[in-house]
DNA sequence: GGTTAGTGTTGCATAATGCAACACATGTCC
DNA sequence: GGACATGTGTTGCATTATGCAACACTAACC
């Protein structure tokens, strides 16, 4: 834990750009995600990446109100884009979510056109310096909690 | 630009890990800003790193109505924590907006507890490592827009 | 000076969110 | 097995956030 000043520089230095990069990320979800809000593309991700999750695991990970992923789920659920699996014997509490196939597709073609942008963003870096990127931040997110 | 497998799964491991560090940002604004809301944070950071900036700038960059940014700068005057620059001659349309001292002293405390996560978080990572990451997060911010 | 265009504000409607209370299901303990 | 505790999801109510449209005001332009 040497505290020295450059390190501390360099903290600072990720912090203030992830902030950036966060406040971007969602502007520019608002713009292209349409008819999506930036939460309910939130939701299709986590339940289509987190298998087994339930409504309350996503109120914990999102920090909302149960009752807030309670009813945007259930608008999802009229849309046709979320269920819940059918009872298991070895189910605990709750209700496990997934995305129906259209969830996929709909969240398929929101992810493609913002990924878009992320490519035309990185159309100067070399295949090294993407791959060095992704891994950076992949080791960032699979980081211990802080 | 050529198109091949390895450089497009690059960008889209890129993406993913982006989109999840995004998620948990606004997640993590949420938790540790209060009384501040995501927007209200990122309203703080934006005017008091971009100088010069108006109502209208901050519209166009966070996606949103102009009178939703105008309701949310009113709060924030009302709690003294922005306010409007004194006319100056050479000043075009709109009105330029700056940080109070309170302002600054708010926002720095926020930043202050998020950014004790981030340093979490980095935790193991070396000197390198991180002013590395640095560099990749702001040639990422600072690239061409998409 | 008159016109055009950009900026900020407000009325109204809608969506998002939080809190509290509740019903229901699951787990625990005896 | 039954009584109790705990977790989960839902709903009523209030508050806040957001969008759209209309407006007043100001700066730019010719």
């Amino acid at each position: 834990m040497e505290d020295n000043e450059q390190r501390t520089g360099g903290i600072n230095a990720v912090y203030s750009e992830m902030e950036t990069l966060s406040r971007r990320a969602v502007a520019r979800t608002r713009r292209m995600s349409a008819p999506l809000s930036f939460v309910e593309h939130s939701l299709l991700t986590f339940i289509g990446t987190t298998p087994g999750c339930r409504a309350t695991d996503i109120a914990a990970d999102f920090q909302l109100n149960r009752s807030t992923i309670s009813r945007q789920l259930t608008t999802l659920g009229e849309l046709g884009l979320v269920e819940y699996t059918p009872q298991e014997n070895d189910a605990g509490r709750g209700r496990v979510l997934r995305l129906t196939e259209r969830g996929r597709q709909l969240r398929e073609r929101s992810v493609a056109a913002q990924r878009s942008v992320v490519t035309s963003r990185l159309k100067e870096w070399s295949e090294e310096d993407i791959a060095a990127f992704a891994a950076a931040l992949g080791r960032f997110n699979a980081g211990p909690e802080g």
